[in-house]
DNA sequence: CGAAGTCTGTGAAAAATATCACAAAGTATC
DNA sequence: GATACTTTGTGATATTTTTCACAGACTTCG
């Protein structure tokens, strides 16, 4: 095991794997080869035993990866192995298509608490958690333990959402209005933004037969 | 103006730029520089530079960027001075989210029919869009001049989703399910994975304050 | 109009990331 | 247990992307 720097992008790759290998756990596979899951994650196999690499020796020479131990080590890299907390402010359109997603709960992700600014939507229950106003955030986060949140209020709103999380203490924030948050030092962002995709399809699509295919 | 090959992520932050000076330009702010749009959008001011010079020359010496001009440019580039025409396929609760969200609309982006595989979902109506059986896909595509899509449908049914799109004529795929396409050479797949980006904020916290709180 | 200051455009350098390629270590077979 | 395969782990290499740094172009202001 490597003791450089772990590129994001590696992480962001590990996590691919997991949810790969977890499939295949359950179809009851026993072991994979690097190239195997390269093919499976439309990545090489370089990249798959790279990524590996820095996080330890997983692998059996010749015989590729047993499924279980690699799937269990995975875990426990990823941080899977603890349950973590989310706090979900703003329940509109997007914010309750997330509440009712059942897949994080899967993945030990929890949305544990859900708020608003709006006084129409104050006490409205998704399943068992019942909207707040935001105003409760500080205190349900000490309450909860919650270290996650994701914000889904209206671009406008954004910045200053973010400015109440870290000051309730919570430190990592997902994103989905399009807007460029600011945040101090220390505070991890990470931006879902489906406009942009989708825009950014529309220019390959706009420049399609032209000899720019992929860009490159 | 080089002939280079454009990366892709120059492409995403380009819209990330159009949408900060269109914002600018409603407030009537007339120019720009280099450094202060890499500050509103957290990027430095040699990067917006550079991604701007992969397209020709917009700025002036000693003075900035021409807000109006450079929003004129960077619309002409990413072909926002066309409009695209849009089908979702499943209208479950993202689906639903999707529908309702008017950003796209302002940006040209159109989604102009809806489709899922649930008997008792066709024939409802979102705003002006009906929802049609799958089956129908092919022929609205032609009808309507879809060239994007969307996939928002169950992991297991994304495969065979996407298949159906391809064999209809569209090149452009927006993948919200959490698996892997795979897809003939030619046609541009882009994954929005929400718990994904959730999962790696996740990470990061389980890795606060161990020397490892950027990776780096 | 000239001097002082600002800001672009872009090669060159650095950093980050991905791919290659192969020795070493295993497995399978007979 | 020797031979023929297979597949890992990892330096070395290649590629991609970002950052630096500065000459030259333009602006502003007295
Ligand atoms: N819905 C989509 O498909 C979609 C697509 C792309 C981007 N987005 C982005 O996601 C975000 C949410 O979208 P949406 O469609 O759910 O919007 P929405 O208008 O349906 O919901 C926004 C919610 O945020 C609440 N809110 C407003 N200000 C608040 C504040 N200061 N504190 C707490 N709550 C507040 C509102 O009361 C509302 O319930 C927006 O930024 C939007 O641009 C949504
Ligand atoms: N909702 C979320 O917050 C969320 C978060 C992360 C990921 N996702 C992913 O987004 C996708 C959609 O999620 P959702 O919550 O809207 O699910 P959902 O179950 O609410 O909706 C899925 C819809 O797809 C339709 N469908 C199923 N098979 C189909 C087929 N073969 N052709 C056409 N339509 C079909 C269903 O009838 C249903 O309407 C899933 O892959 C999910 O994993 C959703």
């Amino acid at each position: 095991m490597s003791n450089k720097k772990v590129p994001e992008s590696t992480i962001s790759r590990l996590f691919l794997y997991l949810r790969e290998i977890t499939e295949l756990a359950k179809i009851n596979i026993k072991t994979i080869s690097s190239s195997e899951l390269g093919d499976r994650t439309n990545l090489g196999d370089a990249q798959v035993r790279k990524d590996l690499g820095y996080f330890g020796q997983f692998g059996v020479t010749g015989a590729g990866y047993s499924i279980a131990d690699l799937k269990k080590s995975l875990e426990k890299i990823l941080g899977k192995d603890k349950k973590w907390n989310v706090a979900l402010i703003g329940t509109g359109h997007l914010g309750t298509a997330l509440l009712a997603y059942s897949g994080f709960g899967r993945h030990e992700l929890d949305i544990v608490a859900a708020f608003d600014a709006d006084a129409k939507k104050i006490g409205k229950k998704f399943g068992d958690i019942t909207v707040r106003p935001i105003s409760e955030l500080e205190k349900l986060t000490k309450e909860k333990n919650i270290t996650l949140s994701i914000i889904a209020v209206p671009a406008a709103e954004a910045q200053g959402v973010a400015e109440t999380i870290i000051k309730a203490g919570i430190e990592c924030i997902l994103n989905f209005a399009p807007v460029s948050l600011n945040v101090p030092e220390g505070v991890k962002v990470r931006n879902v933004d489906f406009s942009r995709e989708l825009e950014i399809l529309s220019y390959f699509a706009a420049n399609k037969g032209n000899g720019r295919e992929t860009l490159k």
